[in-house]
DNA sequence: CAGTATCCTTCCAGATACTG
DNA sequence: CAGTATCTGGAAGGATACTG
């Protein structure tokens, strides 16, 4: 008989949660997979740090609570985590916890690593659905990922990959660039003229671009 | 000198605020603290389970992160420990925390507990800001404790003790019951019918609330 | 590739005693 | 009251080696 958990006993929305998702590790595995689904390997390098035990552990508990699932892949033996609808559940939090973690963040210390995801994330993070504008996408191109943000009927939702349509404006950029950005750390004006930020587009979707991500104040 | 906390070492906002606020206990404080300040016997009471050094590890930590400082209370030689603004930022993490857990909670396990003011979280947590009414306030006593739900300007907020204003109704009901109906485990006509919850006011003010907590579904 | 198994370290729970 | 200090068993976490 397996063991039960450890669980804070108390019967309450945030200590329920915690008792599924409080655990170290648990919500860094959450945020990788937010991106789309993700194999072991894929996990593992992506965490650095995590033991391989501990990874294996954290997947087989969120998919006995059914917040993730195994899927495999059509045409290969391999397989990949993804979230189920109860897992993307969790955006909304992860989202206000990151937002909430970018605006604590300093310059990075040495030895932080950053991911282009993670990057990707921060974008998530920084929009304002009310600043919705008129259907678009927006696609951006962080160090050797592709995401993008595409505005449909006032909904705003950020992807992997390319846009699915043509895009208004392609934004170049590396990870740490753009964590900055968001960590209000760094001007976009001044990302612009070191090179490290390149915008590709109508200037009017710029602007609309701008907006959305909270960067014209 | 002082040790140096575990961290990811991820330029990332979600990973910072898991560094300041992922440990076991810290987010359950913050929860404690979002209803209003607190003393620090009352906290180490409404966290059964923790032990007292742990408690003032985590307000050491928090304090010196300034998540949360000490205020002396006018007039008397207690001090309460309270958020800053930067730990108040954390409100809308914790309460989509709340929600996602309230959505995955079960009927109560034998042992365990229930808080009026996690029942206020609950509330917060229900509450659809855009299903906002005309100005009114109602008033909340769960088991011992009062709170009143405010709307203002389309602005809706909870807090500690009676109304401010006259109020469009006094809801009565106990912990236990209200935390259910949050997670959808109870109906509130059920509870109504079963006397664990008792609503007394305008019939269309009833309907505004009702609304504003989504329980019209 | 996708994990188990193992070993060791660190953290936590719970109790209790003590201080200003 | 508001903590600090100390101790102990047990659980969780981390590093690495190994397997189907």
């Amino acid at each position: 008989m397996k063991h039960q958990r450890r669980n804070y006993g108390q019967y309450c929305g945030l200590a329920a949660s915690l008792d599924l998702i409080g655990e170290r590790w648990t919500l860094l595995i959450i945020r990788e997979l937010l991106a789309g689904p993700c194999r072991y390997n894929v996990l593992l390098a992506n965490l650095p740090g995590i033991g391989t035990n501990l990874l294996a552990d954290r997947l087989k508990f969120l998919t006995e609570c059914g917040i993730i699932r195994q899927r495999a892949r059509e045409g290969s033996k391999l397989r990949d985590y993804e979230l189920t609808e109860q897992g993307e559940g969790l955006r909304e939090a992860v989202l206000a916890l990151a937002r909430w973690g970018l605006g604590t963040l300093e310059q990075p210390a040495p030895g932080d690593i950053v991911r282009p995801r993670w990057a990707a994330l921060a974008i998530e993070a920084m929009i304002d659905p009310s600043a919705a504008g008129p259907d678009e996408q927006y696609e951006f191109r962080i160090d050797d990922e592709v995401f993008h943000v595409s505005v449909l009927d006032g909904q705003v939702t950020v992807a992997q990959g390319k846009a699915t349509t043509e895009h208004a404006l392609t934004l170049t950029t590396d990870s740490l660039t753009f964590v900055k950005i968001g960590a209000g750390l760094l001007n976009p004006l001044e990302a612009t003229l070191t090179n490290h930020l390149v915008i590709d587009g109508d200037e009017d979707a710029i602007v609309r671009c701008s907006r959305l991500l909270g960067l014209m104040a």
